[in-house]
DNA sequence: TGTACATCAGTGAACGCGCGTTCACTGATGTAC
DNA sequence: TGTACATCAGTGAACGCGCGTTCACTGATGTAC
């Protein structure tokens, strides 16, 4: 049953980003390897020939759902005004978990706070999405100092991971919507140059 | 071994207050009903007199946690201006995981992503904190209509919670201090009429 | 107030279960000549 | 290019473990008379 080297490369990043999406919907720790691998169609054994464990993959798929979502952003507006951009930016990111197909979610807002007791790797890797994510929004900030539109980006990043958190938890659909509505009236007087 | 009524309910209480601490220092599927019992000074079997199941223990003791950080917000801001109410509100509310003796956390920034996975008694619980939340902002900004307070007050919270849980996310101390100190100036920004 | 009995808070062993991980095995792929 | 053998991707049963929960039991508390 061994399988060429493309095969076993496509079966590892079938893998990941199965485990992804699992994760990002569900949690970590509400995933086992068992529905990841199922969900990849293949068996539990297998996984081990190319992890070395949960943690492992866990911090991969991380990876792999920022990176995703970075380049779903970054897609979505080519073409557009600085301002136009970043408003499309923030309807994307805080309509994530509500409106669509839930194809490229933020790990941060879906998972933070499990990402928190997560091994070094993980969080190194959730770092990485949440500078990417800075970076993007400052390059849409109309101020003139880059330090300027980095520290406002970081806040209306914080803002929209905290949003989509809180949006999550809401049972009702009514209190995300507004919590979410809020969200980005606050954004938007951030981003606003005095 | 029996005890008497009022032994019984503070076992209960002390109960809820350790399951509080463990579940927002180390995360709700990381504790066990061992460790709680075993940390309020009890074995395990004891616990089903008190509560039906662990999901209702997880709801009752975020509760207590949302009350708890409520409390002690409003405990820290009498007899301060408005403008220093706000200040320290956000102050505090931002230092939770970083110099404090970890009493007191909000639950909705330390296991946010884990609470949305819960039943609907533990986010019915969690939104009455984070409602608790922004009307306690809300009566320290300045603006002069209430639902233009209420809706800051939204944004700020987000805010506050999004960077907290970013904060415990980041490995690095220097970014998680720099995550925070962006959100101060954020909510700096949000709370000015213009 | 004193006695007899029912109640039940708390104990600690045990239950079934699913977890992450390991392992012997299969057979196609890769390598050496 | 063809042959012989080593490699290893993937299988599925099994392992040990800790989880949430149950249960028979103990003995002090609460209740009825």
């Amino acid at each position: 049953m061994r399988r060429s080297r493309s095969e076993a490369a496509a079966t590892r990043t079938r893998i990941v980003s199965t485990a992804s999406k699992l994760f990002l919907n569900k949690g970590l720790a509400a995933v086992g390897m068992r529905d990841i691998m199922g969900a990849a169609d293949l068996t539990q054994g297998g996984f081990y020939r190319h992890f070395e464990s949960k943690d492992q993959l866990i911090a991969e798929a991380t990876g792999e759902a920022a990176g995703r979502a970075l380049a779903a952003l970054r897609k979505q507006i080519v073409g557009e005004s600085k301002a136009k951009a970043l408003e499309t930016i923030v309807t994307i990111y805080l309509g994530q978990s509500q409106n669509r197909k839930k194809t490229s979610l933020c790990p941060i807002a879906m998972i933070g706070a499990e990402l928190s007791h997560c091994d070094e790797r993980a969080r190194n890797v959730a770092t990485l999405g949440y500078k990417g994510l800075v970076q993007l929004v400052s390059e849409y900030l109309p101020h003139q100092s880059e330090p300027e539109r980095i520290r406002r980006a970081s806040g209306i990043v914080s803002t929209m991971a905290g949003a989509v958190m809180l949006a999550n938890i809401a049972p009702d659909r009514g209190i995300a919507r507004s919590i979410l509505t809020n969200a980005k009236t606050t954004i938007r007087i951030l981003s606003r140059v005095e």
